[in-house]
DNA sequence: ATAATATTGTTGCAAATGCAACATGTAATT
DNA sequence: AATTACATGTTGCATTTGCAACAATATTAT
């Protein structure tokens, strides 16, 4: 009860500075090496290759964005010829679905390769153990939280 | 190395996810619960509180929001009567320096005894010793992030 | 069959946020 | 003494972001 008695010493604070740095790290990454694309759109591009005919509304619930900006993030990928958007039938449905082209794949492996050396580095002092879980924490508390909203309190 | 193959999978992710909701969460509780303020203001708040004497940039830097917006969230609090604002010298310079007023310590320990509920709920299932290791865990996680940074990779 | 409901994507507008330039005043250097 | 460098806070503007309304289409209910 010593614990989170300001805002300082709060959980909540950690995440935000935590989550804040390592933004920061990524949008410093994404500018510096020319990958021709920002963080969000990297985000959006392998997700939609994670999850092949994923609609746009499902996208943006997973890329944390409304879907406003998830259109707008698509159109400039589309723009760049790193996806195609077509029309498609989902439960007798028409839905622009989506897939990752070509280029989009290199551009894909591209970043995965030039990244891959800095999540080592980051993993020099991280073992791979203490990242997974820390990876397990976060989504443990995190369903903990996502109960308390459902709750509606 | 199949860690953080994708976007999805990665602790960049999970870190967004798991700040995302506890953020939500915390707007639907100011809101919901009525409190006259928003997080980001109560942020302040309790971080001039615990930081007397503290000006303006170095207030910025500890809440993550640039000064522009800094100054637009303590003329917020300022006209709320939550805090003053006053000119005092630091290092010989004149800096406007501010503290909590009153009634600003009343709805610090409101928002204090409303939330408490809210984090003994959370930490039915996560011990206190749990969320310990998880805030010391990001520290040292946001550390090495942060040493990253600074290398100017 | 018609109306009500649900799902999807887009547009317009408002709010939040940050960057860069500026104004002010102090310290340091020459 | 004058100039340069530094620290602080503010203002203007552009970007990002989200909300709410809307359009289009399909499903379900009456």
């Amino acid at each position: 009860m010593a614990k989170a008695q300001h805002y300082i010493d709060s959980i909540y604070y950690d995440l935000e500075l935590t989550s804040h740095a390592m933004k920061a790290l990524g949008n410093h990454l994404f500018e510096h090496l020319n990958l021709g694309l920002t963080p969000v759109e990297h985000a959006a591009l392998d997700t939609i290759f994670c999850n092949t005919g994923i609609c746009q509304r499902d996208l943006a619930k997973l890329i944390l964005k409304d879907r406003a900006n998830t259109g707008r993030i698509l159109a400039s990928l589309e723009e760049k010829g790193l996806i195609t958007r077509f029309v498609d039938v989902k439960n007798n449905r028409l839905v622009r679905k989506m897939g990752v082209t070509e280029k989009g794949h290199k551009v894909l492996e591209q970043v995965r390769k030039k990244i891959e050396a800095y999540v080592k580095s980051i993993s020099v002092q991280f073992s791979e153990e203490e990242i997974d879980q820390l990876q397990q924490t976060l989504r443990k508390f995190r369903e903990n939280i996502l109960e308390l909203a459902n709750m509606k309190i």
